[in-house]
DNA sequence: TATGGTGACTGTATCGATCAAGTAGATCGC
DNA sequence: GCGATCTACTTGATCGATACAGTCACCATA
């Protein structure tokens, strides 16, 4: 009596098949009504839960469900913005498809952990990981499709993102354009070790994280374009994307001998730091100081902030809809585009 | 050649048990390092990816997920800041307990849907799911450890929430207190219907969202005990938890032959529209009316309202570590705390 | 009356791993 | 020198369901 219920419990107490037990609830269609109302009434009787989720999955060979994984610790994925707006995109999607998704946590130091071994999914998304993990690693044995958002780029799996280079070329353009030859440029975590501060082109080599090192990168470009010498500006690697340290940055920077006249953040939450630092020093962003962001948040048009546009949501979207079929599977650039608001001025003198 | 790699295909190259080769993963110790070695080499030439998390899943018995079902469509969970609030504080139990979460879209039209039925998971997490819903009963069925938060109260399962009703008592007494008695009362969803408008006790009675009964319970408690006639309280149901639309039934109760000197809004969303309805009458809030909320959720602070202080990220904490085994099972009423700030005040006559 | 079709089920193989129990051979103690 | 213990495996059963190929009764058709 304390035995589990499954199929068979009912099946015997029925007196039909496991099967057409089965069928009561797969395909409700191979039965008649008689049968399948008894069926359900015994299961009922019995308190059985239907068929074990784990069972169907293993036989169907399909778990309708989907993961995703995370650089970060998820406590701090759901509290930034611009994931929390990608989760809305892949929300969308699964939902429509009446998908599942597994949210997988990643062990601190940095191994694999159960939860990603024990993860019953047809596909997995990977958002922003760094190059090299072993989590990608053993994901990408595993026979499953995979999509990788804003990085990195791997042989054989779908890439969704922007083309972080070329937009960022476009916003240091835009601040070379003024005349700025004396910048610090802020960039988002390159390397996956937690350092914080100047970074030189050996650390960017190793860089870890594709987006971080496009947008720098990019800047590069257009440094180069513009005829800025090297020395001119002047990379600072901020390990957490959080505002209290760009802040901190900032104000330190611009309380040294030489103030930049103009600040590169590679992201808004980056950008906002450098804003209140500004402004704490007397500086009237767009008119004493130029300050540039990246992504555009929802925070940055009240911020006045000039930055590059990209949608989280369409990124969290599109990536997802490959998985679930909704969409054709393959790279995706989506578009960005420059918004000029009014945090860049010409260098005062 | 085109079978696919299982652990008795390996078994056979290698020319051992299957049993070992599954060791070689699940439990290194007990094989020798020789054998082991040889068996991950073979194991890697033919691309094997681990374990089957379907069948291992299903021998096991475990599957180091739990399941978070919600109330909303996912889209609009992740862009409400009290949800990604609680979903911070669940990810942080699961993060500790190495379980992944499996976050189950529920069909539009109120079934259940593959989705759930395929969800193989240890125990799941109800997020202010209304009374009756299938989902629910689907779940009660099946014989895992559940855990609600803020409603509904299940017998058996335990709950995990604040004192809804006494908290908003607090909050009316406070409104009482200053001599209001002609009082609109904004309520958030109590059926499952997206119904927009005026209620009545009736359906009050015939509320499913747990939360939101007991708030205007506690709201007409404490008309009573401050012997605030019935019909001096409006009481107003607003289906989704949106500031603009709280703007507009605010915007028309102020235009009315007998404005109200207060308003009570049952979540700080909903008295940021109030408050935005108030300001564009050219009201000053704390002054010329009062606005109170519920929640206190960050944007509270900077319109100085007055409302209920509740940590959505314990209760999502707290919820979440029962299912890991971190924490007692139970039901667990958490504190909460009337905040006063600015926007309330006596009538002005 | 033979033939074929259909609806409603049954029986068996299979999914891919893990667990409990068992065994062979080596080592150890007294 | 003989049983006890240990190491490194193997064997067989089991988890709970689903896919697929039958089987069987029943009816329609020629």
């Amino acid at each position: 009596m304390s035995q589990r219920v499954t199929l068979q419990t009912i099946a015997d107490k029925v007196g039909v098949s496991r099967t057409t037990v089965s069928n009561a609830w797969s395909r409700p269609d191979q039965l008649s009504d008689e049968v399948r109302i008894r069926i359900l009434k015994v299961a009922d009787e019995l308190g059985y839960g239907g068929p074990n989720p784990a069972a169907r999955g293993l036989r169907r060979g399909r778990a309708d469900a989907i993961g995703l994984l995370l650089t970060e610790t998820l406590q701090y994925a759901f509290g930034d913005p611009h994931a929390a707006e990608l989760l809305r995109g892949v929300a969308a999607a699964i939902e429509k498809a009446d998908t599942g998704l597994l949210i997988v946590p990643l062990p601190p130091q940095r191994g694999i952990g159960e939860a990603l071994r024990s993860a019953v999914i047809d596909g997995c998304l990977m958002y922003s990981m760094p190059t090299g993990h072993p989590a990608v690693d053993a994901l990408r044995h595993r026979q499953i499709p995979l999509v990788t958002i804003d990085g990195p780029r791997l042989e054989g799996v779908p890439f969704v993102g922007i083309d972080d280079r070329g937009a960022s070329r476009e916003l240091a353009e835009l601040v070379f354009s003024y005349g700025h030859r004396d910048v610090l440029v802020l960039s988002i975590r390159i390397v996956d070790d937690l350092h914080d501060g100047p970074i030189d082109e050996q650390r960017l080599d190793a860089g870890v994280y594709r987006n971080a090192v496009e947008r720098v990168r990019g800047t590069f470009e257009a440094a180069d374009a513009a005829g800025v010498p090297r020395d001119g500006i002047r990379l600072y690697e901020v390990s957490r994307n959080h505002r209290d340290r760009a802040q901190e940055v900032v104000a330190a920077a611009l309380a040294s001998e030489r103030p930049p006249t103009a600040v590169i953040a590679l992201s808004d939450e980056l950008a906002a730091g450098a804003l209140a630092a500004a402004t704490a020093s007397g500086l009237r962003p767009g008119t004493d100081i130029t300050i540039v962001g990246f992504d555009d948040q929802d925070a940055a048009a009240h911020l006045d902030l000039t930055t590059v546009r990209q949608s989280a949501y369409d990124k969290g979207y599109q990536a997802a809809a490959q998985l679930v079929g909704a969409a054709p599977v393959g790279d995706l650039v989506l578009p960005h585009q420059l918004v000029r608001r009014g945090t860049v001025g010409p260098v005062r003198t």
